[in-house]
DNA sequence: GCCGTTTTCGGCCCGACTGTTTTCAGTCG
C-alpha cells in the first residue's frame, strides 16, 4: 500500500523527500522478520527504523479497521492504468502528470492516441525526439515481460562474458546489479568491466553475435537487448576506479544511500569514481577500501539490501555467511529411476567434478506416478544397485535417500520399515495444494524418520504461488522437531525463499541444500541455493550439507533417536 | 514523512545523459 502511495504522490507532484519516506518504509517492513501485527500489538511501530509518527498512525488505523484513508484518498486520484504508465523508459511523473492534466490520459491507449495524431508534441517542454522516445518506450512496455529470473540470467551473463574476453582484452569483467546480488529475479542484466582501451570494449560489446538492437552506445556506456530479449548495460571504467564502480553499480539502491550518507558524515564523498574528500581522490580501485572509508568491513554483495547489514558491521564485525566452497554435497537429486535423465553412476561422477563428498539420490516415491515414482520394491533395488556404484567410485559418497510423497491424509507414501533403511528421507507435497497442507506437513515431520521438507511452500517463481499453508507453524514445528527445511535450489523455485529463511534462522531451524536436479546440466543450480542462504544471512553452521559425511550421518540420527 | 553524540528545523546520495532550453528540468540508474 505504501508503495502504491509513493507513486500516486510521486505522480501528483508531491514532495520527493515524502514520496521517498514511503518507499522507505514499504521497503522496510516487506523486510521485516517479525509479523508487523506483533510489532503494533506490542506498541513498538515507531522503533522500525523509517516509521514515524504519519506512517505508524496509517498502519494503525489500517490494522484496527482494515482501512487507511489516506491510501484510499491517494489512489482515488491517480488510477492503477495512469499510474503503470510510469514503467514506461523516457516517460517519468512530471511528464505523465502534465500529460495527465492537459490531455486527459489515463492509460495506455489514451497515451498511444495522443503520440499519434501530434496532441503530445505540441505541450511545452516536449518536442519531436521526446515523442521519439516515449513512443520507443511503449513498444519495449509491450514487448518486454516482467523480470526474467536469476536462474536465466545466470548462464546469460557467463555466456556474454565469455563472448567479450575473446573479442577484446580486459583487464577486469564481472556481473553487477542484482545479478551480484542474487536477487531471485533481475530486472536487466548489468556488466561492469576495465581494460586500457574503453571505447573499444564498447564497440565490441555492442556487436557481439546476440545482440539484436542497441538502445545507447557512448564512450563508457551502453545498453544492448541480446536474443533472448533481455537487457544487458555495460560500463566501462578505468582500474582506478573499479572498486567504486562495482559498489555503486551492484546496489541496492537503499544501501547506496546509506553508504553515501554516511560518507557525508565523515566530510567524504562517495560516487562510482571513488572516495573523495573535498577534490582529492583517496580510495576507488578495491570495493574493500570504499567500505573501510565509512568505517565497516566488506559486506557481501548478497546482503545490501539495507535490511540490517550496514547496522550490523558497525561494529567491524564481519558477516559469516555460507560460501560455495561450504557445500560438500547435493541432497535432492533424481536418477533415471524415476523421471530423472541420468544413472546414478553418470550422477556420482558428475557430482565428482564439482569437488563433492557426497551426494543422495532422492528420487520420487510409488504414488506420484507422473514422476515415474518408484514401486517398494524398487526401492529396494535402488539401495543395492547405489551400494554398488559406492563400491565403484569411493571418492564419492553416494546416500540412498527418497523424496517421499505426503498424501492427502497426511500419512507417507512408504511404509516406515523402509524408510528406516534409508539414509536420508525427504518429504514433500505434490498433490492437494489447498488440502489442509499445514496439518500434512506437521504430521510429516512428527515422524523421526523424515529429515528434510522439500519445497516447503511450493511456489513456482514464474507460474506458481504455492500451497496454501501456514509457514510461520511449519518453521515452528520444524524447530521443535528438529527437521531440516529445504531450499530448494531449482532455478524455478528457490524455496524456501532468503526472508523466510531469515525467519526459520531466527526461529532455531536448520536448512538442507538441494537442486532437484533432474538433469547432469542442473547440477550448477546449488549457486542459486547458495545465493537465497546468503541473502538470508545463514551461516555454515546453518546448512546440513556444509558438515563432513560424518557429522551429516550424526545430524540425520540425532532426529531418530 | 523521517530524523537527530552539531540539530525538534532543515536537511534528505550522486552523477550521466538527453532534449529543450539560453541556464536547466526531467529521467534514469
Amino acid at each position: 500500500m505504501f508503495l502504491r502511495m509513493a507513486d500516486s504522490l510521486e505522480l501528483q507532484g508531491e514532495n520527493l523527500f515524502k514520496v521517498n519516506a514511503y518507499r522507505q518504509a514499504a521497503q522496510v517492513i516487506v523486510s521485516l522478520t517479525e509479523d508487523i501485527e506483533h510489532i503494533w500489538k506490542m506498541g513498538n511501530l515507531r522503533k522500525i527504523p523509517g516509521v514515524g509518527e504519519g506512517i505508524a498512525k496509517k498502519i494503525d488505523e489500517f490494522l484496527k479497521t482494515g482501512k487507511m484513508s489516506k491510501y484510499e484518498e491517494t489512489i482515488s486520484n491517480t488510477p492503477e492504468t495512469l499510474v503503470n504508465l510510469m514503467k514506461i523508459r523516457g516517460l517519468g511523473p512530471k511528464s505523465l502528470n502534465l500529460i495527465n492534466k492537459e490531455l486527459g490520459v489515463k492509460d495506455l491507449d489514451d497515451l498511444k492516441r495522443v503520440i499519434t495524431d501530434g496532441r503530445l508534441a505540441n505541450l511545452p517542454g516536449m518536442g519531436e525526439q521526446k515523442v521519439k522516445n516515449i513512443s520507443k518506450g511503449v513498444e519495449w512496455f509491450l514487448s518486454t515481460q516482467d523480470r526474467i529470473l536469476l536462474g536465466i540470467a545466470y548462464p546469460l551473463v557467463e555466456e556474454t562474458i565469455q563472448m567479450l574476453k575473446e573479442r577484446v582484452s580486459l583487464e577486469n569483467i564481472t556481473p553487477a546489479g542484482s545479478m551480484r546480488r542474487m536477487k531471485e529475479t533481475v530486472g536487466d542484466i548489468d556488466i561492469l568491466a576495465s581494460g586500457h582501451d574503453q571505447k573499444k570494449i564498447v564497440e565490441e560489446f555492442t556487436h557481439l553475435p546476440n545482440v539484436v538492437q542497441v538502445l545507447a552506445g557512448g564512450e563508457t556506456k551502453s545498453s544492448v537487448v541480446v536474443k533472448q530479449g533481455v537487457q544487458i548495460d555495460l560500463r566501462v571504467v578505468k582500474k582506478g576506479s573499479f572498486g567504486s564502480a562495482l559498489q555503486y553499480f551492484t546496489g541496492s539502491k537503499p544501501h547506496n544511500i546509506k553508504l553515501r550518507l554516511m560518507a557525508k558524515e565523515k566530510g567524504l564523498k562517495i560516487n562510482e569514481y571513488g572516495v573523495f574528500k573535498g577534490e582529492e581522490k583517496i580510495a576507488g580501485e578495491t570495493e574493500e577500501e570504499i567500505y573501510q572509508w565509512v568505517g565497516l568491513p566488506w559486506i557481501p554483495p548478497e546482503l545490501r539490501e539495507d535490511r540490517g547489514e550496514i547496522e550490523w558491521s558497525l561494529g567491524n564485525k564481519s558477516l559469516e555467511i555460507v560460501d560455495q566452497r561450504d557445500i560438500l554435497g547435493d541432497l535432492h537429486l533424481h536418477s533415471c529411476w524415476s523421471d530423472g535423465g541420468f544413472t546414478i553412476e553418470e550422477i556420482a561422477l558428475k557430482a565428482r567434478e564439482f569437488g563433492y563428498k557426497y551426494l543422495a539420490i532422492c528420487d520420487h516415491s510409488q504414488s506420484v506416478r507422473y514422476a515415474g515414482g518408484l514401486t517398494e520394491d524398487e526401492l529396494w533395488r535402488q539401495i543395492d544397485e547405489i551400494r554398488e556404484v559406492n563400491l565403484k567410485i569411493p571418492e564419492i559418497k553416494i546416500l540412498a535417500g527418497s523424496e517421499v510423497d505426503i498424501k492427502s491424509d497426511g500419512s507417507l507414501d512408504y511404509p516406515d520399515k523402509i524408510l528406516e533403511r534409508l539414509d536420508l528421507v525427504v518429504a514433500a507435497i505434490h498433490t492437494g495444494f489447498k488440502q489442509e497442507v499445514t496439518k500434512r506437513i506437521i504430521k510429516a515431520m512428527e515422524n523421526p524418520l523424515v529429515n528434510i521438507i522439500a519445497h516447503p511452500t511450493g511456489r513456482l517463481i514464474s507460474s506458481r504461488e504455492g500451497y496454501e499453508v501456514n509457514l510461520p507453524e511449519v518453521i515452528e514445528r520444524a524447530a521443535l522437531t528438529q527437521t531440516f527445511l529445504e531450499i530448494n535450489s531449482y532455478y524455478d523455485r528457490l524455496d524456501l525463499n532468503e526472508v523466510n529463511c531469515r525467519k526459520a534462522k531466527e526461529l532455531g531451524v536448520k536448512f538442507s541444500l538441494g537442486t532437484d536436479a533432474h538433469h547432469l546440466d542442473q547440477l550448477w543450480m546449488m549457486k542459486l541455493g547458495v545465493g537465497v542462504a546468503r541473502r538470508g544471512w545463514l551461516t555454515k553452521e546453518d546448512i546440513l550439507n556444509t558438515y563432513e559425511l560424518d557429522d551429516l550421518m550424526r545430524l540425520l540420527r540425532i532426529k531418530k533417536r
